[in-house]
DNA sequence: ATTGACCCTGACGTTACGTAAAGGTGTATA
DNA sequence: TATACACCTTTACGTAACGTCAGGGTCAAT
């Protein structure tokens, strides 16, 4: 199959000009030029240009990515690997992003406080991040393997952002649900904010949220042994307590 | 505090030159500047600079930028819940990426076969609003509501003995899956396992098998990030390995 | 034969800075 | 008090990766 300039344009989500550009810069050659001399493109053009739209998205200037296309001992599945690396370390970076603006939110509305330098943690870290992805022989070659590979076990516990998020969720109800606990009113305004987290928290396991299955699990506390003593640990009856709870939360919920 | 250019710049993690030509266009004008004409910033400057940098990491432009920050309706707190949104969209682009790069991968070593289209189809940003609409809510209704609903039903009516099942299945098939993506393969036995499994974990809750609505739950996985979150607990793009493993497993199922 | 959507090659414009060049300032130390 | 040295200033040209015309040729269908 061969693609005229706008065909593959489009198919790529780049602009002709983009294209045009490549060919002029040694990048991207067209497969051949028909007499009036139209680009055309082949399968390997094709593949090459994944390849650069792969680096592209990891910002590295098309002049290096010339340079790693054409050298010798390139290894396309290999590199592919690299790529999902340093996607993966992107994606972190947007984790930390993320906190960073959740963090701010929560500062400007009054519930904590941000020191100057907490401001920009995330954006310098992703210096850090970005200057790793480098392709890393710099790096490497300065600090040395083991710390490159030190700084990179870091990240990827800094990854668990999202599951933070969801167990801190669960702490904040147990919490909560232990205050509510001591009122023994399970109508009580403390006991239904417990049901609601609960509620917030469940939504990390499941699809779509439904009383009828909250009601369900909330009585499944109570008949699984596991789940009773696990919620029973501090008071015994507290899994009864949420369950009741739970129940009529789900209740007093319309739709 | 007052801070000199050389300090904020690498508070904020930026050039000193970068300060200087937001002040020449007018961006970020210092608080003031001393005698000898060198600049000084308050913490309004900080905070200003702070946002600013919001903006340029969703790839705004500085005169956009500048529009937004004067105009009178600027309500810090709603603009920062947006950046939150327009943070985790990125990070669901990037999951497209990433799945992409893992199908080219198994392209590449010849497991599947990939069309033109579909190497470019995590670079177009614009399908993927489209794509959002599509996995966000129809998908959800198309996959999730009513049979989820009807799961949960089913869910509500489980003995222990089946819970324990259940939960016990699940545990084996996220073990199968960290195995298997060690492999990298998601081809493979073990991860054709992973997957074989995960459709019996489901079988528990929904109330029939489809292999399309088992593909649409695995694409879910990857476009909903509490999935995402969930899966990638240990390792992140396990999500997006667990996806691959059910598409190639359903494709490969006879109808 | 004509239309209209495509193609070509220059060539200058744009964004967000990087990078000197040429010189003034602040302060710690000899 | 002199000197070093790290900072600061403005001016100005350089750059990457295209966008955006202008001016003109091509192709497939009507």
């Amino acid at each position: 199959m061969e693609y005229t300039v706008k065909e593959l344009s489009e198919m790529a989500g780049v602009s002709p000009r983009t294209l045009r550009y490549y060919d002029q810069i040694g990048l991207l050659k067209p497969a051949r030029t028909n007499p009036a001399g139209y680009r055309l493109y082949g399968p390997e053009e094709v593949d090459r240009l994944q390849q650069i739209l792969f680096y592209r998205e990891l910002g590295v200037r098309l002049g290096e990515i010339q340079e790693i296309l054409a050298a010798p001992t390139f290894n396309a599945v290999k590199v592919l690997h690299q790529h999902r690396e340093k996607l993966l370390a992107k994606r972190r970076q947007l984790d930390r992003l993320i906190a960073n603006v959740e963090k701010t939110i929560a500062a400007k509305e009054g519930r904590i406080k941000m020191t100057d330098q907490e401001k920009f943690e995330a954006f310098k870290e992703k210096l850090i991040a970005e200057n790793e992805g480098k392709y890393g022989k710099e790096a490497r070659q300065k600090y040395g393997n083991d710390s490159v590979d030190e700084a990179n076990e870091k990240l990827m516990k800094m990854t668990k952002e999202d599951y933070d998020r969801m167990t801190s969720l669960e702490k904040e109800m147990r919490e909560t649900l232990a205050e509510a606990f001591k009122t023994g009113d399970p109508a009580g305004k403390e006991a239904q904010r417990a049901a609601h987290l609960h509620r917030q928290w469940l939504s990390y396991f499941w699809p779509r949220y439904s009383k009828e299955a909250h009601a369900g699990l909330a009585r499944m506390y109570v008949d699984d042994e596991r789940f009773t003593a696990y919620y029973d640990q501090e008071q015994p009856g507290t899994a009864a307590f949420l369950r009741d709870a739970i129940l009529i939360y789900t209740r007093n919920l319309e739709e």
